[in-house]
DNA sequence: TCATGTGAATACTTTCACAGCA
DNA sequence: TGCTGTGAAAGTATTCACATGA
């Protein structure tokens, strides 16, 4: 099998896309599934999605496209590695919310091993139908579990008293939520994202259509 | 002023960082701040962020760093363009209140104009403080405000349907976060963001450190 | 002929090296 | 000396061109 390690990044963030599609292809039967398709369900160019799944070891069929069966197993067995797939929430309001409920997180291979936040006035707390903890909790429960990676989507006023809360815990790097509140400490890797950063992306990409003018 | 088409997409969505930073430093004050500090704070190199403020045309002085007021109001002006800033937000879950309450919009030159949801069961409902409203109106609106942007925070069993609901309308491009569902059209650029595509970047991010091992 | 697979070419980002100025 | 500014270099990612196989 491939080593996700290696396989370049913007592949990586792609592949949990081809592999939706595939297992849709699964389950209504069908046994083949070409790039030119997946290219054009996800806005992407056919050549792309070739270059992405051969950087993978998944292999093709001329005429035919790629199977059905085995490239989904593929991809699954690739994003599903077992090292970081647990992650810690930090955070307890709707952003925290909407993240225990994704369901992108399975497909991408993680899952929430436990909530947390600093208030105390969120002790007993519920989230979703889990316990949300207090943070004093995080490292101790951090080593225990061999969690490593941690989400950071919390109101930006607690927002250093939870990166503090990391002290002597197994955590190697945390997704910012929070808007870039955070200062980043050097062992640390961060993973800023926002919404509005979302936007800039997407005006990016007009600017840089042919068609109608910015 | 420096257009912020030419001005290459990853700067752009590093701009932000450094302008909240700069109008820290206003409030504190203070006169001049360095790419270095910066760069320190946001866990980047200084001669990216020399780079990056080069390129938006913010002029440094040796030995001192960047004019605090100046620069600010520089990235200010570049951020705060005037067409594409308002969207609209479909959906009206815990990701489309996360969504609306969060500042990293503003910070990016975005504001939410209305709020959308194709569910006829949603009719009259209220989502922090706005109506949420029916999608049929989404087309005529988008036209009569010129809003060309839309945000899709929506369950996967209603994406489809609010695609859809786009006929007719400006809008040129939608930041898709329902994790990937969504079929592109190819009249439509599509960005996908997802919890689960974070956490991959991170993982990335940590497998090429130096340090420990994955 | 249709769609894959690969090495080369292109484009884009980041980093380096060093010049210049207070 | 300390920090900016810039052109060159290195490193990534995407796209092209074409060989291959059913």
């Amino acid at each position: 099998m491939v080593d996700p390690v290696g396989v370049a990044l913007p592949t990586l963030r792609r592949l949990p896309l081809y592999l939706r599609l595939f297992e849709e292809r699964r389950r209504a039967g069908e046994e083949w599934l070409s790039s030119e398709v997946l290219a054009r369900r996800l806005g992407l160019r056919s050549i792309q999605v070739r270059k992405d799944l051969s950087s993978v070891g998944a292999l093709g069929s001329p005429k035919r496209g790629f199977p059905v069966q085995a490239t989904a197993e593929t991809l699954s067995l690739l994003l599903r590695r077992d090292s970081y797939s647990s992650v810690f929430l930090v955070g307890a309001g709707h952003l925290a919310l909407a993240f225990l409920e994704d369901e992108s997180l399975s497909r991408h291979g993680f899952e929430v091993a436990a909530v947390f936040h600093p208030a105390p006035a969120m002790r007993g707390a519920r989230l979703g139908g889990r316990e949300v903890l207090p943070l004093a909790k995080l490292p101790d429960l951090s080593r225990r579990m061999g969690v490593r990676l941690a989400v950071f989507a919390i109101e930006t006023e607690w927002a250093a008293e939870a990166l503090e809360g990391l002290g002597g815990s197994e955590i190697g790097g945390i997704v910012d939520l929070t808007g870039g509140e955070l200062a980043a400490p050097r062992d640390l890797a961060v993973v800023r994202a926002s919404f509005g950063a979302c936007l800039s992306t997407l005006v990016g990409e007009l600017s840089k259509r042919p068609g109608r003018a910015v």
